[in-house]
RNA sequence: GCGGAUGUGGCGGAAUUGGUAGACGCGCUGGUCUUAGGAACCAGUUCAUUUCGAGUGCAGGUUCAAUUCCUGUCAUCCGCACCA
């Protein structure tokens, strides 16, 4: 068979499309199979070569699953709002619209040319007001449950995006998307309550199977800690509320802390003796970017109050309390009780202020540095805790603190709530009212979708106000509730909203009555596996995850955990090892890989690269070895036998046993080496016949779908490769006949002799003598003998 | 600092309930065919060597046997980062 890429390929795309190869309807006949890659958020710069990797992964994943009988579900779309769009739009005055629709058209003819089994009847766009609607309409639940408020509070501010970002947005204090500065900036913002979830977002990855990087990103993230809030008196007569995850070092305590915008300090104003120098200190903190406080870490700084001080509860001796920017006023209680002897940090300072510092656990050196081991170490200077380990002491003065009334166990996160809004346009309006006399308001569900509104200009304000502002047209309505005047909210939503549900929407994606069906959701949910990047795991994971257990929550979906597997692939890089980027000049374009190899070959390439989970460095070498596999596999047509010879039979049985088990495990590159050495072995016998070439088409079919589908038609069977059903291995074939025994003596290699498979030690001993592979232990003691059946016999001589 | 990895030929990478290190591919070398080949096919290719050997970042250890287990150490990458 001539291996013409180019026509094949065009081929099979188009007749899978014409006879909607796969589509899927709901089949309760059948199990069902739900197999899900991230949507690309279309940008301008059209598919990165990144994108094959895991679509390709997960494709070869959804083609076997389909031709092992499944009802399988593997849908496509686009995550199309955002800010690159925008900015495009701005700078080329065309409307984002627009911008998205091209977009789209050219993502759509790059992934149809990939070959990639998607039920393109399924797609879906989140900037489509059909699909928007869901996302509002799942907004006004999370309101209406009390799990999205409006709070004024200091927010990080991308100063080029001109922007609020979420915590997950920000990257060493700068924008994730554009490196630009992020401020600290006093805004009023819509947030969503996900620290309400954060135990059972913690919890319930127990429940999943997710490749253990990403459970531990997740967990860091959320950074769960148990400990103690313990208040201290204070001779301001109000006392001082500290949380800390060692009550153990109590005793330890030699001064406090607080943060520089902790609101005792106002409070305090009259009898605090250097007041402005303490306001000052808080300005200079304040104008410290994120960035600075990470630079500065190692230096601290810090301003005593002078005129108030704390009582140290079960030490009963006087101690002073500190501002100092180390201690944030975002975690805990904005307060905390310092352990110099116990705690890095509080030791620097402690050095640095000349503090006292008390030793409570032993052993360590504390004239050195703070000892925080919790594993080892006895209680020491602690009076009734002397003597016990930390978490015995920490039991007890918990007990203690609670008996006393001096304080509570407690538990922290690092999580904070979402903030959910973004004073741009190219977004999901914000569906509620905001009426003088009944406050906000939602807009009826009726009126979902609140359609974003054509506007002249829509470049960000430097005010901190989204575009949306301006339409004074828009803005002003009437109150829902009373019917008064009101205006609508104008800031959007983040770009996290319309991915945080779209698995769902691909389960029914026509509905107009409901985000989808309670038929389809009980049907498709939910994914059985969901591939994607690694990058994502902090935030749509975790984002996704609320919101699904929010949905199961209000009984619109029965599964609180969305995904039951979740795999992640490593990023490719430029030939010179570097991240591709378009300064570099080192960006590969997978169209120019699909006109010069084909779409089959850049597949393969992909999954032969490198193991799926790694990064791999992209070789323009390289790419040929796949191309040549195809061609001989191709060959295989014009090496047509009556009978196939048993020995290449095994061996079709062998490899289809590893291709089988690596594809589950994601080992693409050694089921693609073991499918090479089948060829080679085919090559060497000299052919095969056609029952087993079509055996070998369905096994590549998965990885090469074009190929296989030429080659299936050529040799004249019925209907699609892709529907054919998956070839099953004999485990009796799979075993082979004659095995290579290696003879060592004393461990050391001396030979392989070729054995029945299933030979006992004495044969296979006499055999090694008799060839001779012994002949160095000659004249010397046997000390032991050493026999692994089938692998192995080693003589250990004296 | 904390957390997660990784280190194997010229290159990408195989092989870990300890059992023939280098599968498969790239590149390279030689050959066949060819007007030609940067096409295809065949053979070879860890290093060193006359042989004995040596070899999975480095140094030790356990074992008949270590890429795999243990101790120490070096290097690189990724994530989080003053979270009390």
């Amino acid at each position: 068979m001539r291996y013409d890429f180019k026509q094949i390929e065009e081929k099979w795309q188009n007749k899978w499309e014409s006879e909607k190869a796969f589509e899927v309807k709901i089949d309760k006949s059948k199990p069902k199979y739900y197999a899900l890659v991230e949507f690309p958020y279309p940008s301008g710069a059209g598919l990165h070569v990144g994108h094959p990797r895991s679509y390709t992964a997960v494709d070869i994943i959804a083609r076997k699953r389909r031709m092992q009988g499944y009802n399988v579900l593997f849908p496509m779309g686009w995550d199309a709002f955002g800010l690159p769009t925008e900015n495009y739009a701005i700078k080329h005055k065309i409307h984002p619209r627009i911008v998205t629709k091209q977009n789209i058209a050219r993502f759509t003819s790059q992934l149809k040319a990939l070959g990639l089994s998607f039920d393109w009847s399924r797609e879906i766009d989140t900037t489509d007001p059909s699909y928007y609607k869901w996302t509002q309409w799942i907004f006004l639940q999370l309101y209406k449950h009390g799990l999205a408020y409006k709070k004024e509070m200091a927010v990080n501010w991308c100063t080029s995006c001109k922007v609020v970002l979420a915590n997950e947005e920000v990257v060493n204090g700068s924008c994730e998307r554009c490196h630009s500065e992020v401020v600290r900036k006093v805004k009023s913002q819509w947030m969503l309550k996900i620290t309400e979830y954060a135990d059972r977002l913690i919890d319930d990855l127990e429940t999943v199977d997710y490749i253990e990087r990403v459970k531990l990103a997740e967990i860091n993230w959320i950074g769960r800690s148990y400990g103690a809030e313990v208040d201290f008196a204070t001779s301001a007569g109000d006392k001082l509320r500290v949380y800390t995850t060692r009550p153990d070092t109590l005793f330890g305590s030699t001064y406090m802390v607080i943060s520089p915008e902790h609101p005792f300090i106002e409070e305090w104003k009259e009898k605090l003796n250097n007041y402005n120098d303490i306001i000052s200190y808080r300005e200079e903190a304040a104008k410290k970017s994120e960035f600075e406080r990470t630079e500065l870490a190692k230096d601290k700084t810090g301003v005593k109050l002078d005129g108030v001080s704390a009582v140290n509860p079960v030490t009963g001796k006087e101690i002073p309390i500190f501002v100092s920017d180390y201690v944030l006023i975002t975690y805990g209680t904005g307060a905390i009780m310092a352990v110099p002897a116990h705690d890095t940090r509080d030791y620097e300072f402690a050095k640095k202020f000349d503090l006292p510092i008390v030793e409570v656990v032993s052993g360590g050196d504390i004239t050195n540095e703070a000892y925080t081991d919790i594993e080892n170490g006895t209680m020491v200077n602690s009076d009734f805790l002397n003597g016990l380990s930390v978490n015995d002491a920490k039991k007890k003065i918990t007990e203690y603190l609670e008996e006393k009334g001096l304080g509570t166990p407690k538990t922290n996160y690092k999580l904070r709530d979402w903030v959910f809004s973004r004073q741009r346009y190219w977004g999901e309006p914000v569906p509620l009212v905001n009426c003088d006399k009944c406050g906000w308001v939602p807009i009826p569900e009726s009126e979902l979708p609140l359609m974003l509104p054509d506007v002249e200009s829509y470049e960000p304000t430097d005010t901190g106000e989204s575009p949306l502002a301006n339409m004074a047209e828009w803005v002003n309505t009437t109150c829902p509730c009373c019917g008064g005047s009101a205006k609508r909210e104008t800031d959007i939503m983040p770009q996290w909203a319309g991915s945080s549900w779209y698995f769902l929407r691909y389960c029914d994606p026509h509905n107009d009555k409901e985000l989808a069906s309670k038929e389809a959701l009980d049907y498709w949910m939910p994914v059985d596996w969901y591939n994607g990047g690694m990058e994502h795991a902090t935030l749509h994971m975790l984002y996704s995850r609320f919101w699904s257990k929010f949905l199961y929550d209000i009984n619109v979906i029965n599964y609180s955990e969305p995904y039951l597997k979740r795999t992640s692939q490593g990023m490719i890089l430029g030939e010179d090892s570097e991240k591709m980027s378009k300064s570099r000049g080192n960006v590969v374009n997978p169209d120019d890989i699909i006109d010069e190899y084909g779409s089959d070959t850049l597949r393969l390439y992909e999954m032969f690269i490198g193991d799926f989970e790694k990064t791999a460095t992209w070789s323009s070498q390289s790419i040929k070895g796949a191309k040549r596999f195809l061609e001989r596999f191709a060959g295989l047509s014009d090496m047509l036998l009556e009978k196939t010879s048993p020995e290449i039979e095994k061996a079709f049985h062998r490899t289809l046993k590893k291709v089988t088990g690596d594809i589950e495990e994601m080992k693409f590159n050694t089921a693609i080496a073991a499918m090479m050495a089948l060829t080679n072995d085919i090559y060497a016998e000299g052919g095969l016949d056609r029952e087993y070439l079509g055996f070998f088409t369905r096994m590549l079919a998965p990885f090469a779908p074009h190929i296989c589908e030429e080659m299936w038609e050529k040799l004249g069977f019925e209907g699609f490769v892709s529907h054919a059903k998956y070839p099953e291995y004999i485990e009796e074939l799979t075993k082979v006949s004659e095995v290579d025994i290696a003879v060592q003596v004393n461990g050391k290699l001396k030979g392989v002799v070729k054995m029945a498979t299933g030979s006992s030690e004495e044969e296979v001993y006499a055999e090694a003598e008799r060839s001779g592979k012994l002949a160095v232990a000659e004249g010397k003691t046997i000390v032991k003998r050493i026999y692994i059946q089938d692998k192995i016999i080693n003589i250990v001589v004296k």
